[in-house]
DNA sequence: ACCACGACTGTGAGCGTTAACAACCTGTCG
DNA sequence: CGACAGGTTGTTAACGCTCACAGTCGTGGT
């Protein structure tokens, strides 16, 4: 910065002004000092500008399991509205979720100096690790149950599952069964909720639930048990489209007509469901809008310098129906 | 630190030495210290740190598309390989990629401080932007094409192709169709490449290409044309995973039974392949061991100093048979 | 002619850390 | 007993930037 001052024959504090494009500069000096800069290549750094100021422009992301769809999408979403606010992302992928390994992993951005965190909690155990936050950093939490101290923002789980379940019982189906995702997550526990409260609201029977852990394989194991059962079920509402395909995999090896004998509902709408064999009826969650808002909600809380409300956003989602849910056949 | 220091009755830079775990600090001062730290609730700041040591332990990943399972297994790969050489890493997720976009990027990171990059390249236009690239910051491409001046990590595409268009012609098919991805990117290049290349080597006649644009859609529709010469083909290579998805669903809405009439391979080993109807032959991309591989290279050019060779990493893929492919029926 | 005021520019300090060097203490060896 | 090595600690000066403050200059009003 000396040097651009010395070859623009200004003081560093010019250069520092025309940087940070503060009106009290002459346009002539302006143009002067631009082009020194240009001619000796220089940029600013941004270390020594976040010391002083005590931001970095940067928010920290703490995630798990990037590779799902959903956390995917999310980190996304997440990305681009810190982008477009001008914010830089700092990412941290958890291996194991934990209590522990969030806490460290804040500890760890905080260190870093980032103005901010966005933690994706989509399990209770990571959620816990909200509830007593270390003072003098901004968090929010994207799907993270109550929350705790942080904000919170999510997807209406409980909803979605309603809209999945009331879709198919006004279908005539008697009841509908549901392969569920992993114990700790929040998800699963938010759409059998879901489930649970469209049965209860209609008067009917709540079937035991089957257990899967969103992955593929443990929705055809599911599948296979629910094909075992295929006169006593005639619908049947899966925690996200992984685990659906693989139910839609054994129904199709036990010979289990999808729909005429059995309709299948998903959760997610990942972009391969409109391409199963039969196309996926299931419920879309907006990710970009959950990024989003979690951007919104994280600069407030940055700009009130932590003394915003706890907030809690909740986006609402879509049930998108396809092939693979039809009237009962009777 | 000041403070630290005063409470521990040593002087700032004893603190200092303690956190850099300094080897000579008697352990009663260390004790003393770490005590005086722990009651302060004193965290260090990276940021004057980084200032004055000029390494960030920060590494830059520029991506595009990172919903998508390669890119975001590829960069899910890097973070935890960055994470356990005791690294952070900052994303750019391009919207759009290009040239201006990639470089932008670039710089953006630079200017942020970081002590490498990682760019993920996977189209012609992003890899063009690594011919002339900034000098004084590390740069290492993933799928990057020849790579310009930075060294390239990549799995080797053309021989996945070649691993799976022979493992067809090994069924006795007399040629195998293929379904390409989009024009800019370079693994849709590399596989055309391994396709044409074993087809050649077989001394077949190579067939009119189909383009897709790597979406489930785009293959549907790719599908539902190689459905209308059903009689013509009797297997296909797709270039990735969610096209052939795409392909076998316009197949079963035509009535094309897969594999006896015809088989389909696919790209990628998606977690989804195995479970759809038939389940996939594909081939797997270890995205893992991409990901340390980039990152032991950045190390080593941040070391080096940017004098580092501009070597070469290529990582082989696997073929996974499954039941979509078959001999030939006839 | 004087003063006030606004536009523009420069000066010095300081952000929190590490690097370089100096200083001190202890023990060992000739 | 003196010198010297080596472990331990303190002092000072950066790193590259912004902030607060202090000019300087020209303009317009009284």
């Amino acid at each position: 910065m000396a040097d651009v001052a010395k070859a623009a024959g200004v003081s560093h504090q010019t250069v520092s002004r025309v940087l940070n494009e503060h009106p009290n500069v002459r346009a002539e000096t302006r143009d002067r000092v631009l082009k020194a800069i240009d001619r000796l290549g220089y940029r600013r750094n941004m270390v020594a500008r976040a010391l002083v100021t005590r931001h970095s422009r940067t928010l920290g992301v703490v995630s798990f399991d990037t590779i799902l769809y959903g956390p995917a999408s999310t980190v996304y979403g997440i990305e681009q509205a810190a982008r477009d606010a001008g914010y830089f992302v700092s990412i941290v992928s958890l291996r194991t979720i934990d209590r522990a390994g969030v806490r460290d992993a804040i500890d760890y951005l905080t260190e870093q100096g980032v103005d901010g965190i966005v933690v994706v909690a989509p399990q209770r155990s990571a959620a816990s690790a909200l509830e007593d936050l270390p003072r003098g950093i901004p968090v929010v939490a994207v799907e993270g149950g109550h929350g705790g101290a942080a904000p919170v923002i999510c997807v209406d789980q409980a909803e979605g599952a309603r809209l999945a379940t009331a879709h198919l019982l006004d279908f005539g189906h008697e009841t509908v069964w549901h392969v569920r995702g992993p114990q700790d997550w929040l998800e699963a526990e938010g759409r059998i909720e879901g489930w649970e409260a469209a049965l209860t609201a209609a008067g009917r029977e709540i079937p035991d639930v089957l257990s899967g852990d969103w992955s593929p394989r443990s929705g055809y194991e599911a599948g296979k048990r629910l094909a075992a059962m295929a006169d006593e079920v005639s619908a049947v509402f899966v925690a996200n489209d992984q685990m659906a395909l693989g139910v839609l995999r054994a129904f199709t090896e036990e010979g289990v007509r999808v729909p005429d004998q059995i309709s299948v509902v998903g959760f997610d709408d990942i972009p391969e469901s409109e391409f199963f064999s039969p196309p996926l009826t299931t419920v879309r969650q907006d990710f970009g809008a959950v990024g989003r808002h979690s951007i919104d909600v994280l600069l407030k809380q940055i700009e009130a310098e932590g003394r915003g409300e706890t907030e809690r956003f909740v986006v609402p989602p879509d049930l998108v129906v396809r092939a693979s849910s039809a009237p009962r056949n009777s």
